[in-house]
DNA sequence: TGATAAAATCGGTTATTTCCGATACCTTTG
DNA sequence: CAAAGGTATCGGAAATAACCGATTTTATCA
């Protein structure tokens, strides 16, 4: 994945917004849409007031990038944040931006 | 200047481009286009191969996103990296994105 | 002051992104 | 197997970004 592939996931308020969120599941959505993989596209559709195709398409774009770890689980999907890429790119930004 | 504003700056090429060769001005551009303050505008449009308005925006975008810093001298625009503010966008991801 | 040179801004075309509704795809469950 | 729930994908309208040429601004210098 190209770094500026990157940049532009992160280069809207929306897909910023879901970052925060799920820094702390429980606290931001109902424990029946949270796992230890994550929270379910439902869930986080809800909060972000949008469409279901449109959260869906921010969750896979942010996986696509790294950002996020998807795991399918019966007919729901988790998302949770990829520490380790979020970690990797500040380090690329201090280092080598 | 809101991060989101940060990142569309970045997620592109050519203006992430701009951000390496800045890194090192006399190695990347003729001594005549650099001084202390960066390297000029038609310097870095001549390496970038677009029009000098595209190089023109290009940098001004960077220096609004507080990512450059421009020095007016005479009838040149030098512009250069601003370190600091890179450091804390590293900062920024490793604690807080 | 007039010519020249560097850079910024303006107006416009094309490409890309945003975000939606509709539809298709899985998976579970009756 | 059919229905229903959760998610992904498709097609498109509107908004935004990319990039250009032309023009304007600012500064130098004869």
């Amino acid at each position: 994945m190209e770094h500026v592939e990157v940049f532009k996931a992160l280069s809207n308020k929306a897909r910023l917004q879901i970052l925060q969120w799920l820094k702390d599941p429980t606290k931001n959505f109902p424990a029946e849409g949270c796992c230890e993989n994550g929270v379910c596209v439902g869930q986080i559709q809800l909060k972000m007031g949008v469409t279901q195709s449109t959260a869906s398409e921010y969750l896979s774009l942010l996986q696509r990038t790294g950002l996020l770890i998807v795991t399918r689980q019966g007919q729901w999907t988790y998302y949770k944040r990829n520490e380790n890429a979020i970690k990797e790119l500040g380090k690329l930004i201090l280092e080598d931006l």
